[in-house]
DNA sequence: GATGAATGGATAGCGGTGCTCTCCGCTATC
DNA sequence: GATAGCGGAGAGCACCGCTATCCATTCATC
């Protein structure tokens, strides 16, 4: 297939594919003429997977690059490759970690029975617990940790479901993509069940009364 | 206090904090003359709040300037309060929604015993559950709605914590403050300590061999 | 084999966002 | 009275994710 089906049967535009294969967040195809390229199935498989990391993940190009340089690399075991990508999908913010909000996390570490965490900011994924737990002190709410215990509590049921559902798929390719998009649409869906739980809870516990 | 000293305490140039006042996210100050005017403690704590929505939460300015307008408001009920600010904060992604990631909205909805869901693009919230699901069949995971239930289980458990952290707030403006920011910054909570697990599972399931 | 659309490749430009810079006349402070 | 800072307003800037244009070449169709 060349371009323009590639970009009828994706619904990208063709001049944004072109923009991918510069960026390198798509291989070339396959040239059979100095200006006619063959991409195939495997192309639009990325190509969709490209859009997903963008739309539900909010990646940006470069942090997309990462995720496939990680997805894409055949050395490592599958521990390190999903270190990899975990990396590349936790973009902490750009926040002045307050001391105590690191002091947080490390206690939080010590509870969970893990060796203590000398430095929250070598890993993206304690770095940006830190920094959310920062704002959130900024704001005045430094008992905010108190819920870290708890969350893992109900987060335990959720990443034993996400295990599972890791588990159905077969190759390791096939893995290491169910854990990127897995994470990322979860992220997702975890945000909106959970509001759709507080205004539940809002409805039952405040109340309202109903207008008409 | 006078925009330098404001600048100071919060670390926001005065340059973005006249920007701010410009864009609306910040009340103006009191004039004491034409060209001198005077902010006090609640400026500054509007100013770290706005921050902390754009840095934890990701929010653009507009966003930014809903959610505060929603928390402002004198009228309506605290619930009819909750809704509006969760509208504000919860931005579906621009992605075309798949037919059965609506019906799996609406199954789950009505799994659960709510009425069923007519529209699901009337709420954001719903209707960013359902591009989430489109974007996971977009790349061929239509079986992760699956997840839904197992994720509400573990999510019962964190919305409880959650209404009781917000349940030690007293004032009707601190509640909905607290409802913000423990949304936002728990949203981002959730994702890392969510990470973190899968890490552990990873490590104990997989295993790897430690290199030195 | 002529013709028109599409292709690969490269470069320049565009629209939105979140600031940042500059300038102005004025004012608090030393 | 000098100097630093102020409020206010507009222009400009850097980055990001495209999008538009151009070119010579190639493919599909007549």
């Amino acid at each position: 297939m060349r371009v323009g089906e590639l970009s009828k049967k994706s619904g990208v535009p063709v001049a944004t594919i072109k923009y991918y294969l510069r960026e390198g967040l798509l291989p070339a195809g396959v040239l059979t003429s100095p200006n006619q390229a063959h991409y195939d199935d495997e192309h639009l498989r990325r190509l969709r997977l490209v859009r997903a990391l963008m739309d539900v993940g909010g990646l940006s190009i470069a942090a997309v690059r990462e995720v496939l340089a990680a997805v894409d690399t055949r050395e490592g075991s599958l521990h390190k490759k999903l270190g990899a990508v975990q990396e590349a999908i936790s973009q902490p913010a750009a926040v002045e970690l307050d001391p105590l909000a690191v002091e947080d996390v490390q206690a939080f570490f010590a509870r969970q029975g893990e060796a203590e965490c000398v430095d929250v900011t070598e890993s993206n994924v304690t770095h940006m617990l830190a920094s959310a737990l920062s704002s959130a002190r900024s704001v005045g709410h430094d008992h905010f940790r108190e819920l870290l215990d708890p969350y893992l509590e109900g987060l335990k049921i959720i990443a034993r479901a996400d295990v599972e559902y890791i588990a159905r798929f077969g190759s390791r390719d096939d893995i290491i993509e169910a854990m990127v998009v897995g994470t990322l649409v979860g992220d997702t869906v975890l945000k909106a069940v959970r509001r759709l739980a507080h205004a539940q809870v809002s409805r039952e516990v405040i109340g309202d009364v109903p207008e008409s």
